[in-house]
DNA sequence: GTCGTTATTATGTCTAGACATAATCTCGCG
DNA sequence: CGCGAGATTATGTCTAGACATAATAACGAC
């Protein structure tokens, strides 16, 4: 399945036209029957190209009227948020979890949780990803019991609820949030820095259909983490992305492809 | 255009099993030919509902072997970068965007332009995004006038180099980096907070056919901006996802769909 | 048993049609 | 001129085949 499939050949050539500028935005690209013509092969060949564009969002489909460039929307970007452990090792570094706290909680109190809707009770769990003996991110954890009640045997005490979460439980959607903030005194007790230290914290929600199934809020010191995206308008193949976890010593730029 | 055609009931049913858990990851998804029996219609049309999962990411499909349920992926989130202007006037305040500095720079001494393999000289612009009157963003952009030129006709006084670039400028493929930062004293300067103030800061390349355009860092208070993401799992069409500009009056949590 | 060869098989791609659907354009009526 | 009816047209969907490709499985030689 490389790319010398004749589809692929044409989604790749229109694609060109619009990145190269060629192809403004409104600009009407040939007809299906025009590209027929020009590659000499079948409808449903060119079809299958040009509706591979409006996937991607590159054009926009219109009967009768033909197929648009598309205006140049604002990025979208295939941004996944990794497993810490695989990445932590895959920078040759030890990870270890370590469980703070353990507790039952009523889902009134914890306002995060709202989003989920949870009914009864939430399994609360505070920890820290370690990496080589380092406190490396704080995770605070709302599991609904309601939803995963056999996260109730569970003491998360030698794995992160996260990891467990990911391989016990289906998920069908979630909501992130990102932003930069001031750690409080505890969490910034708990990370062995000031409150003065910017620290990435990344909030999560999960549900599977239509049930809230877990609530995160993760937290790195600024330095330990650092999320990224490389992406092509109406994203192309150029590989989901990962975040990356920059050394302590590193101050100069990766060259990763 | 609606799900009314077979292969997208057909895809949906197939992603509803997934969804549901009912096929755990591994598992092997009926032949075509099965499906084809199942629905009565031809191998194309199960053969298109079935690449459908396959481009999302939700199975993984080997020649001879079959189709499997893919491993419950590391999600992936539709992130969308947004126009700060839009974001700030869609919140009913008003924006501006003031110039601090215009220079020409050699290349070289912009460590963090490398990526881009500039050939000769960089517009090297900075200034802020005011939201209602105060500093919201600092940005700093260096423009590549080697692919650019035009941009050099620019004083960039009255318009931001990330709006003119967006409107004048086509593109083929970004890179991002989202961290968080403590701001050096100049940026804390302009943006009137102090040295122990977390920032949010989003670096960003933009090549066009591997040509180096430009290069953006911009600098928010943790307060000020925040990016949202909400997805499903091989995406589905849950909406591109926005970046939430949090009132600096608003401590509560709310409920965007 | 191990290694290489061959047959089998599911998916990948493609064709030459067909009818459906929705938007646009044209034209004529008032 | 405004406006609705009908003709036109590009895309959406689908069929019943076909050959190509790649990976597995079965088989045989050593």
């Amino acid at each position: 399945m490389i790319s010398w499939a004749l589809h692929r050949r044409i989604t790749a050539d229109l694609a060109g036209e619009i990145a190269s500028g060629a192809w403004p935005p409104g600009h009407r690209i040939p007809f299906e029957h025009e590209l027929m013509a020009r590659y000499g092969c079948a409808r449903a060949t060119v079809n299958k190209a040009v509706h591979a564009l409006a996937v991607q969002g590159l054009v926009e489909r219109r009967r009768k009227a033909g197929t648009f460039v598309a205006p140049p929307h604002v990025a979208s970007a295939v941004l996944s948020i990794p497993d810490i452990k695989a990445e932590i090792e895959a920078r040759g570094q030890a990870y270890a979890w370590r469980r703070i706290s353990w507790r039952i909680r009523r889902a009134q109190s914890e306002p995060d949780a709202a989003e989920l809707k949870p009914a009864g009770a939430l399994l609360a769990i505070k920890g820290l990803h370690m990496a080589a003996g380092r406190p490396f991110g704080l995770e605070e954890r709302l599991v609904n019991l309601a939803e995963v009640p056999v996260a109730g045997d569970e003491d998360f005490a030698r794995v992160s609820p996260g990891a467990w979460l990911l391989a016990h439980v289906a998920w069908s959607e979630a909501r992130h949030e990102i932003a930069a903030a001031n750690p409080d005194v505890e969490t910034a007790e708990a990370l062995g820095v000031t409150r003065g230290h910017a620290c990435l914290v990344l909030k999560r929600w999960t549900w599977r259909q239509d049930a809230g199934i877990t609530f995160a809020r993760l937290t790195f010191p600024a330095e330990a983490f650092e999320l990224t995206a490389r992406f092509a308008p109406g994203f192309a193949d150029h590989g989901p992305v990962r975040a990356r976890i920059p050394s302590r010593s590193d101050e100069s730029k990766e060259g990763r492809p």
